[in-house]
RNA sequence: GCGGCUGUGGUGAAGUUGGUUAACACUCUGGAUUGUGGCUCCAGCAUUCGUGGGUUCGAGUCCCAUCAGUCGCCCCA
């Protein structure tokens, strides 16, 4: 028998935990300075929400984990938007919520790939969804969200990569020049393609097998099939961002996975070389009909994704410096029989509101200031039989060697005042 | 899902054409030194080389399978 994690699973240690919270307060300090509102939803779903019909993504048709029980079929959420707007629509909140909602979410994703660097089963997201306005300006106030998150730590090698597929007619007319274009090549297209021009045409342009074909080349272009309305909504949504000095790439073969976006999609991607081919920090765009397909109004969205552990892991190759918060106010040391005794000053310091640890077994003293030393104690209090009968302790600073002793009663005040 | 590479203690690793006590460094544990540590010195820590089979007198070293990681593809966060 072999006890390991599942394949594509991970353990977040100790030793790794503070990294995450400190990346976790960063995302939600963000969100709320845009004053976005946390939302959870169930990590598992009737299959249905995630899997629509004509949706043609991977993610979609073959990473999910879907299983049955005997009266229903579900499966493990394999991204956060589906759920959200779910949620959205059953509870009403475009009733009970100001327009945009605004929305963001954190937590863990599934999905059955097959395992990589910045790629795992199951990962976490961070992700926002703002639902109900469709301003060019909205859409790059969410980018910006991103965006923010990501230089907040320290993450200088990205680029934004920009796009847009334009508004339903814009769309549908490319669609149908696309399929013109492509049945009588029929024959030369890869299995993937011929499942894409049925579903989605758009993403066979994004095909990596049939790329380098004349006819791939000499495709149809969206730029060329967009009407007037769609082509202004872009040019709204880029002159916002060059207003936010935030630098972008049009990019005019971003067309992403999930079939629900119109109009603005984007990717922020690392240039970095060691990024390997996971390089994508985060990704989004806009989506007009997901809102009425759960059952709700014609409402239009817009939200990203940021995956934490390749973002975790670009901090840290890019040198953010994180947060060590474990040390710890004080350290108990006893000497001698003394263990209820330490137990005791333990006990009165936490109830003070210190970070508080000692030493309830018979060590040597070397040894318990080992301990101390690697609790990274600011105090260390040293109590022995001596000071028991005497009714006081001994406290040593580390840093600056001063020692002194106080009476019991004295300790949580010295300690407050020495410590600040 | 497809192809390549890798897998030795807590960590980084050495291990020659298969040859019998699995180097070295760090960490860790104990002691020198049960009343003031972080230095030094000494001692200890892999019946075993991801796992399971096979070849052989003999396998960490060869073969097969399997698991995991990793790189590329695909896809995506």
């Amino acid at each position: 028998m072999n006890y390991q994690t599942a394949r594509g699973t991970h353990d977040i240690l100790p030793s790794e935990m503070a990294e995450w919270n400190e990346v976790e307060s960063i995302m939600k300090h963000i969100a709320k300075a845009y004053h976005y509102q946390e939302i959870r939803t169930p990590y598992f779903e009737h299959l249905a929400v995630f899997k629509r019909e004509n949706d043609s993504s991977d993610m979609v048709n073959k990473e999910m984990y879907a299983f049955s029980t005997e009266t229903e079929t579900l499966a493990l959420r394999p991204e956060g938007t589906a759920g959200v707007i779910r949620a959205f629509d059953e509870h009403k909140l475009y009733g009970s919520m100001e327009l945009p909602a605004k929305l963001f979410y954190l937590g863990a994703m599934f999905r059955h790939e097959r395992p990589q660097k910045g790629r795992q089963r199951q990962f976490h997201q961070f992700g926002i969804e703002n639902i109900g306005i469709k301003e060019p300006e909205v859409d790059a106030e969410v980018i910006a969200l991103g965006y923010d998150i990501v230089k907040k730590l320290d993450i200088q090698n990205i680029k934004v990569l920009i796009n847009t597929l334009g508004d339903d007619e814009s769309r549908n007319a490319y669609r149908t020049a696309l399929r013109e274009y492509f049945t009588p090549h029929l024959d030369d297209l890869c299995g993937d393609c011929h499942r894409r021009l049925e579903q989605n045409p758009l993403r066979v342009l994004d095909c990596k097998v049939d790329k380098d074909k004349d006819y791939m080349k000499n495709a149809p272009k969206l730029a060329d099939y967009l009407n007037e309305e769609s082509k202004a909504y872009f040019e709204r949504v880029l002159s916002a961002l060059d207003a936010l000095g935030i630098p972008y790439e049009i990019d005019d073969h971003l067309v992403r996975g999930l079939d629900y976006y119109s109009h603005t999609v984007f990717e922020v991607v690392s240039t970095r070389d060691d990024s390997a081919a996971q390089a994508t920090i985060f990704g989004g765009g806009r989506y007009d009909h997901f809102v009425e397909y759960f059952g709700g109004p014609e409402l239009s969205g817009i939200g990203f994704a940021i995956g934490l552990e390749r973002l975790i892991s670009l901090a840290k190759d890019e040198g953010y410096a994180f947060n060590n918060e474990d040390e710890v106010d004080a350290y108990v040391i006893g000497l001698g029989s003394v263990q209820k005794e330490v137990l005791k000053v333990m006990h009165e310091l936490r109830k003070a509101d210190l970070i508080v640890d000692g030493n309830l077994q018979m060590r040597s003293l070397k040894s318990q200031f080992k301990s101390a030393d690697r609790a990274k104690a600011k105090a260390i209090i040293i109590l022995g039989e001596d000071e028991v009968k005497a009714n006081t302790v001994n406290i040593k600073w580390p840093t600056s060697k001063e020692q002194v002793t106080v009476s019991m009663e004295d300790i949580v005040k010295t300690i407050k005042e020495k410590n600040a």
